[in-house]
DNA sequence: TTCGTTACGGTTGAC
DNA sequence: CGGTCAACCGTAACG
């Protein structure tokens, strides 16, 4: 892995350089701002290879950001991390909600009894007890159910739910978040999806 | 020369 | 609380 850093401790985020002279860092997405500005580059009708050298962004990303562009309308990075839910799908966690908003003092294991007598999971897909313990703990503790705030048109997700907008970084210029506005970019052909609603088609 | 694709080394985060 | 592991990352290189 090597940072080819050497930045100064403290302030300054750690990256490597390109053989175009840019800075990333290894495996984490490019900053919003950058995102956007390939695609900004690219409505104005600069070719993919000429926005690649000006930003020194290799030409494989800029390929790749444009053409989910394309097809997403968004300029946000995948969801990265995480595990698909195995069990506690969006319905099971709804009815695991709906049970405890009914019995506060309801145990996880009344729980998992109750969703394989409800006919909602089979003894093969029934959640664990534990787990049931985690979602009562973060699900119900945190906030709202899978809420989706999004900034830009939807970014690309999997299919499960996974809520947090992406907590990106700025390390290029100490600029604030240049998360420069939706507004800035120019309709897309896409129809900006409407929220995300079938993120549980799974 | 441009650009789509992918191996690689890397990080993340729900389970 | 900590490990696992499949998802995603951008670069570099090939064609």
């Amino acid at each position: 892995m090597g940072n080819a850093g050497m930045g100064g401790p403290g302030t300054q985020q750690y990256g490597e350089v390109n053989q175009l002279g840019g800075v990333f860092v290894n495996g984490r997405p490019l900053p919003n701002a950058v995102r956007l500005r390939i695609v900004e580059l690219a409505q104005l009708g600069i070719r993919p290879c000429d926005i690649s050298r000006q930003l020194r962004v290799s030409h494989g990303c800029v390929s790749k950001i444009l053409a989910r562009y394309h097809e997403t309308g968004s300029i946000l990075p995948g969801a990265i991390g995480g595990s698909k839910p195995r069990v506690t799908t969006p319905k099971v966690v709804s009815y695991i909600k709906q049970l405890k908003a009914k019995d506060p003092g309801i145990f996880a294991w009344e729980i998992r009894d109750r969703l394989l007598a409800d006919g909602v999971c089979d003894k093969y897909n029934v959640p664990s007890v534990s787990s049931i313990s985690r979602i009562l703990r973060n699900k119900l503790g945190g906030g709202a159910l899978y809420p989706v705030p999004p900034l830009y048109p939807v970014p690309p997700q999997r299919c499960w739910p996974l809520h947090q907008p992406y907590d990106y970084y700025v390390y290029l210029q100490g600029r604030q978040h240049a998360a420069a506005p939706p507004h800035a970019l120019p309709h897309h052909p896409h129809q900006p999806p409407p929220s995300h609603a079938h993120a549980h088609a799974l």
